[in-house]
DNA sequence: AAATACATTTCGCGA
DNA sequence: TCGCGAAGTGTATTT
């Protein structure tokens, strides 16, 4: 189910790795320098630090604080184990072509297990909150008719649109935290668009819990709406 | 330096966790069962999964695949270890109010080892462009003059402002890689506001090392225009 | 492969 | 604390 090497060899550490990677979840704890070079450039000095070797070529560094790792490589890519002194991992990509060495200096442990994953639910997303209105558009307004969501345009995928009862094409675009600025000016640019290009008369609305005083000074100022959307009245559905 | 513990009872593992959590970095490998209830929720069935419990608040739990965590908590949350059956973790922060427990039922190895940061340094992000420009004004056209960099407005701060050899007021939006829709909106809400503050003929610029084919139509349109950013040309600087 | 937008984004910097 | 924008963003989806 899984194995352990405490301070092993260069010898143990290289046979375990190349025995293991893409097979099993490989976790390094060891000092190690790191240098990575593709879309920026870093260079982090000998320190110890968590090594995480993914089955789907996935590197993860992680030193003592914060949520994001210190340097990584995505999934796909490739990783070898060069036998030299010290012992060194090489994990490369291309597009982009990124490229992260790590010099193990002092390997403490490390462990190898096999990981097959379990079912994952989630929900709360800006989707659900699209769905919601579709199921209850009477919440945008009385009248309102959804028509398209993911409406393509050139100037990129409006969440939802429809009509008022008026006839008017209504465009919604819905964030599942407080609006900011840049919800607005993603309104108004599909807004300037379909303006252009339909002959009805358009109005865009912005649909969130909240928004920011100076979103929402923009939004009056571009002639958009704003309808806030409270998560606790339709959570139920 | 480390500790290792495998196949802990729960009683091992309780009084090591207790111990070491905050202190130490503290990995644990275990089929788990993890709810999270939050800014949105998620269900994880059981299954086994690595959980790192770091000093500094952080709780990062991974499956054997994707660079980002299956569930998580960032730095300055509060875990608690409840020594139930099974035995459980509990993290949890407010503002966003948000919760995670992990239900621990198989615990295969718990390890723990003190971190110590080591330094970092990374170089190639936006902020470097912005020098660049700065130090080489020419690469925007001859005779621009730079004026202020993090221009701030009520509608978001502006990468650089200047003047160029006519006195026109000049904006200018860096982006580090090619340009979507959302730098030529995110320009464009910049020289709507400057627009209608200064006097002077406003221009605004978006520099990158690309852009893509409906950014460069919503730009042209939109009466923006575009410098070019070879990396290349100006790395060594 | 390219483009687009979401994300429990996280993170850092200012006001 | 809030607001705003960058990030080596990653990730999913659609073209």
């Amino acid at each position: 189910m899984y194995s352990v090497l405490l301070n092993p060899s260069n010898t143990e550490i290289y046979s375990f790795l190349t025995e293991r990677i893409y097979r099993e979840l490989v976790v390094i704890f060891a000092t190690c320098k790191v240098n990575y070079k593709g879309r920026a450039e870093s260079v982090a000095s000998e320190s110890p630090r968590l090594i995480i070797l993914k089955p789907d070529g996935t590197v993860i560094i992680h030193e003592s604080v914060k949520r994001e790792p210190l340097n990584w490589q995505p999934p796909g890519t490739k990783i070898e184990i060069m036998n030299d002194y010290p012992l060194k991992i090489v994990a490369q990509r291309k597009r982009p072509k990124e490229v992260i060495e790590i010099d193990l200096k002092e390997v403490f442990y490390i462990t190898s297990a096999e990981v097959k994953d379990g079912d994952f639910v989630i929900k709360g997303r800006e989707i659900d909150i699209v769905n919601t209105i579709i199921q209850n558009p009477s919440m945008i307004e009385e009248g309102f008719i959804p028509l398209t969501r993911e409406y393509n345009t050139p100037y990129g995928k409006i969440d939802l649109v429809g009509l008022d009862k008026k006839g008017n094409f209504v465009i919604i675009e819905v964030k599942r935290s407080k609006a900011q600025l840049s919800a607005v000016s993603q309104l108004y640019r599909y807004y300037l668009h379909i303006r252009e290009t339909k002959e009805e008369k358009v109005r865009g609305i912005l649909v969130a819990p909240d928004l920011t005083t100076h979103a929402r000074e923009l939004l009056q100022k571009l002639g958009l709406e704003f309808i806030r959307y409270d998560i606790q009245k339709y959570s139920g559905y």
